[in-house]
DNA sequence: CTGAAAGCGCTTACAG
DNA sequence: CTGAAAGCGCTTACAG
């Protein structure tokens, strides 16, 4: 490849001059016209692409932010993902992404590699899942840190999220608005404050209501399991209405609803979370909390980058919004 | 951050000694034990990791790929991205990935960006929507290239892609199997040789049966699209069958053949193409064709390899096969 | 076995 | 306005 001496000698200058003509420096360092011309002439004829990583050593910084997630097949993170990307982008940064397949060994291996790569800032996102002890050692690694989703604990760690318990109090609301009586929650695992977070909205909403008594329907997360937990729940007297923690578990309340012939929304209403791209193409079209990803990535972006700068930053918490679908229609 | 010398200085050491006992070199300098386990002491004590990017310079590789998706929220390119992710861990390889959507603009800019990283390696997705300029411009790059999905144009580029005729084939011949005698195809936007080979294979199977004469539904490739053209459609006297070219114009076959009250798979069976993981929770389940996408992956990335390492690589075609669900059952 | 030195490809004070 | 030189953090011949 074509270094900056190559263009050095095909102008007839010496590398600073390269450098100084090509270099967007901050305070513009004077070149004589002429020069500057000769120097571009010299770079376009070379197909000269002067090095990023040359460059990142000696201004100690790379241009690059990790952004790690727990599993690129669930859609809600590449919903996130391109959030991030979008935002790094324009602020010229690129992204290294870290699938952990919800695995903590790979989290350390990928934490270790970030801070080798010296990755300006580090994102996390599914950080709901992890440990204390994960986040403390992703903390520990010196590397600027910002949590996408809120933190399991309170580690100080910045984050940017949106207001779950929130969201879970309208979605909730609304199906007690469509008049319903019995509303189930379809949960998460309790290991995720997310999940936990959107149970609390969930029982302060029929709380502050008064009637009912919550009716919590346990599981791991995956659809198949809450097929299975579904299917065998629907055997007794089914609720007239569910409110699912996350879309993925709303599609297997649905598929369960379909399968014990049970109609949505007639019988059954039901909302789910996160908004998936395909929630609008279910049928019946599914009604879902929508999260502003692009937001929660820009806004994750621009605060790692204030961590890196030194700056203290605090918490962003962004509003979602329930999208009301056919299935959870009067 | 704390560097070699740190490290040297403190086990009283010169930094190449520091180097040789934490490098592992293919051809490993002889140290003595006891200067080693000071190295290796004094290393743990300052916690320190090695620039990834000062080896770098020096080894003049990176070891780092760039990934060009154009759309994450399509869910057929996280799994692309998923399995090249996969793959690059175990190969010691970091991802860099580039959200394209569908902008050339953007992809110009990418493959400059990539180039200045000096990435050991590019994997184009979704490069059957490419105009040939992008992709002569991609190559011309100097980047070792490899095309996921089958190209455009012969650019003599290396691809890894499944046969998406065969595939297409067999979901058509299934489709016959089942007894129907009007079968449509949901074709995605002839601007892409893979929706164009998914059409022929579609074609192909029909001649040799000899008996219908394909019906050919276009669309631009967004669900949307689908939806409304295919309402159009059914106002009409409709197929007995369909053939999308992709699950996210299934989907939308789904959503208008209920809408229209046609029922699936009684009136219509269908059958889409990706096998993205929500298909099996749809209801009816819909049958799609599998991308071996964790394998598509894992050769991307031992190909870019092997191009960077300056062999001759021969293009890989998978294989893909219909999993048959409800959607396309008696 | 160990170290001094050159070099990877840049940027940026420091002189002129 | 221009260049020689130091330095970013490593690796690796070259001597010893």
């Amino acid at each position: 490849v074509v270094t900056i001496a190559d263009v050095a000698r095909q102008a007839g200058v010496s590398i600073a001059t390269v450098s100084r003509v090509l270099s967007p420096a901050p305070d513009p360092h004077p070149v004589k016209p002429a020069t500057a011309e000769r120097v571009r002439a010299a770079a376009r004829d070379l197909r000269f692409e002067p090095s990023a990583i040359a460059r990142g050593l000696v201004a100690r910084r790379t241009g690059m932010l990790g952004l790690v997630v727990p599993d690129l097949t669930d859609p809600h993170y590449p919903q996130i993902a391109s959030g991030v990307e979008q935002a790094a982008r324009s602020a010229d940064l690129s992204v290294l992404i870290c699938n952990t397949l919800g695995d903590t060994a790979l989290l350390t291996d990928y934490v270790r590699l970030l801070r080798a790569r010296r990755v300006d800032g580090m994102l996390l996102s599914g950080g709901s899942s992890l440990t204390e002890r994960d986040l403390r050692l992703a903390a520990a690694s010196g590397v600027p840190l910002v949590l996408i989703g809120r933190p399991a604990f309170d580690a100080r760690l910045p984050y940017v999220s949106i207001d779950n318990v929130a969201a879970a109090h309208a979605a909730t609301q609304h199906l007690i608005d469509l008049g319903r009586t019995c509303i189930a929650h379809l949960a998460g695992p309790s290991s995720q404050t997310t999940m936990l977070d959107r149970a609390r909205g969930y029982r302060t909403a029929l709380r502050q209501r008064g009637l009912m008594s919550p009716v919590v329907i346990d599981t791991d997360g995956t659809p198949e399991h809450a097929y299975d937990v579904l299917r065998e729940r629907l055997q007794g007297e089914p609720p007239d209405a569910i409110f699912a923690a996350t879309d993925r578990l709303a599609v297997a309340a649905l598929a369960a609803l379909h399968d014990a012939r049970v109609r949505v929304p007639r019988d059954v209403a039901v909302i789910g979370f996160d908004d998936i791209p395909l929630a609008a193409l279910l049928r019946p079209a599914l009604a879902s909390v929508a999260q502003p990803a692009v937001e929660l990535g820009r806004a994750a972006v621009h605060m790692v980058v204030s961590v890196a700068e030194g700056r203290v930053v605090e918490p962003v918490v962004l509003t979602a919004v329930p999208v009301i679908r056919a299935s959870a229609r009067p």
